[in-house]
DNA sequence: CCGGTTTACTGAACCGGTTTACCGACCGAA
DNA sequence: TTCGGTCGGTAAACCGGTTCAGTAAACCGG
């Protein structure tokens, strides 16, 4: 393959004229320009992006790491940032960390071997020391949708606690006195705040008279799956309403639902929460907090790029992106009187 | 940052020593092996990836490029990727090209700059020669889930015909004589072998007496949408059965049927094809074919990383994998004989 | 004590760009 | 005639690794 050396021997010009006319750094006469230009057509000339990307320090590429790839929440946000890197000329890296501490901490690494110029970084788990100190020094970073606390870069979460608020407040005024609030572990600032939210909003409309119980677990199919048993297996003392955390919390406990006979709405009242997925084509359609998914990702990038190492000593800012109830089918007034 | 170089004067030893003992290219005496330990970690040393990239001519990466990253069938497509990738030390580039030419094209370039070892590539619009040819010409590449017909490399599909053939027959066995395939141009391959697949399934069970009407379109919400509107817009002359050959067509498809009326499969039964995303909890649960996206990824990488280019003259081979026919609730015998 | 082998390393070229610092020719003005 | 400035470039250092082709010293058998 042909390299600038020969693009400049056959131009008849050196390597740093070629280079500084490809760069805009130097103004040629029309002849010069053209004989390089040739000379780049004739050789089928393609600038040499390891080089480039060693003599400029940088690799015009981000990185991207989430714990998982393959979730309507996670891939949408994937695509987000991909549509605004592109946009900006930018190559996307992409890691999936399965959650996996060891593997979030040597991607890490990945970016101060050069491999990117900055990292947007999702975990799904309660972030703890060595991670965010990792964090810190890696280089330039921001952390989204879940809180890594010690990590001293710009964040970006949904409103988590305004979610929560809504569906607490939806279920309550519907006539709701007694509830299931499914996902998070208080370490995690979407599992604390949606909760926090959530217990807001119910009380605010339904004051001391309501019960709101928890079912902790991670965002999986699993953890929807085994709480749903838990609450289908208590027969009468079963809460009305249900908050589901996520759309696999979601998803699992409709698995189960289904298949146990129970309906919804008429024996429970479900509110979601993320809505990427097609949850308006599942039996019944399901109310849920909408996760503005598309804005987190774009603006993501943007923080990504536009934030200016701590200019003082200040620590960077946190950024809310608002969010949306959807309101479908899955919710209505309790029968009962649980 | 601490380079080779530094890394070597702080353990006494020359650069060549350093780089060949951490490549293994080389055995030290313990204590020479020790110094430089002790070096690089007090230097806190990590090596600059442009740098070993340059000097090694590739770049420890393979580059993605998929229609769009946010369809569950894409996702989970990538998903697989990139878990293969990182089993072998791999980062993943990933692109999205929203089925445009234009960046097809462009991308393609990204690996001649060497930025991408090689190349996976999906798109959804028959390709024309001028993008075989760059295929051709860009370095290793696989195709996989649509033809390129042009392309010589090695292509990797789903077996299309046989999921279309299996569709077929299912609803042709429990009573259907009418149906309506939606879905798919014939310059594509994936449409055009599920429509054989299926017309060879049909009118082997129901022989000559069997009507099968087809309407052509992209695999999008929308296609579905517009095809199912014009379905439920002639009233009794309606086919009996519809094969919806994508997630996104029996999405839009399904959307329009419950808003109209009409109860699946009362009125109509229904088989969808990829069946990834939650397809048992839409109402009613959709009969499908499934596509095995997971197994899918990890071969188009085996392929591409495993295929040395034409030995002798002949052509790569192109692989089929197996799909499932995976029954739930929303096929019946027909009512109407229409 | 000599020649050959092994051990333990090393100098310098090379990958292919970017960039700094500088140079020679020509032109217009003083 | 000479000085300064613009035009049109260029030589060479640099980014930070890898690797080919050796070499110096120790060792060892005869």
């Amino acid at each position: 393959m042909a390299n600038l050396q020969d693009v400049a021997q056959r131009a008849k010009v050196s390597k740093t004229t070629v280079s500084r006319y490809l760069n805009g750094s130097l103004e040629l006469p029309k002849r010069t320009a053209e004989a390089i230009d040739t000379a780049i057509r004739e050789l089928d000339y393609v600038p040499n992006a390891h080089a480039r990307r060693l003599s400029l320090g940088r690799s015009e590429t981000i990185a991207l790491m989430v714990p998982d790839i393959s979730t309507p929440f996670f891939s949408t946000f994937v695509a987000s940032v991909e549509a605004e890197a592109d946009r900006r000329n930018l190559s996307l890296s992409l890691h999936a960390t399965l959650n996996r501490r060891e593997r979030e901490i040597s991607y890490l690494d990945h970016i101060r071997q050069g491999r990117a110029d900055g990292l947007i970084f999702i975990t799904n788990h309660a972030g703890d020391a060595a991670l965010a100190d990792k964090i810190n020094t890696a280089g330039p970073c921001v952390v989204v949708d879940e809180d890594v606390p010690a990590a001293r870069v710009p964040k970006l979460f949904c409103d988590n606690e305004a979610g929560g608020y809504a569906a607490g407040r939806h279920l309550a005024e519907i006539g709701h006195r007694h509830f299931l609030f499914i996902g998070g572990v208080d370490e995690m600032i979407s599992g604390a705040r949606r909760h926090a939210g959530f217990l807001r909003g119910v009380h605010e409309v339904a004051g001391e008279a309501a019960r709101v119980e928890r079912a902790c677990g991670p965002y999986t199919f699993e953890a929807g799956r085994s709480a749903a048993r838990a609450f289908v297996a208590r027969g009468d003392t079963r809460p009305t309403a249900i908050f589901a955390t996520s759309d696999e919390l979601l998803i699992g406990l409709y698995e189960v639902l289904r298949d146990s006979g129970l309906s919804v709405p008429r024996d429970v009242s479900i509110v979601g929460f993320d809505d990427v997925g097609p949850l308006h084509l599942f039996a019944p359609a399901v109310t849920a907090v909408r996760q503005p998914v598309r804005e987190l990702g774009k603006r993501a990038l943007e923080l990504l790029l536009d934030h200016k190492p701590e200019e003082d000593g200040t620590l960077p800012q946190e950024e809310l992106l608002p969010v949306t109830l959807i309101e479908r089918d899955s919710v209505a007034p309790p029968i009962r009187s649980a």
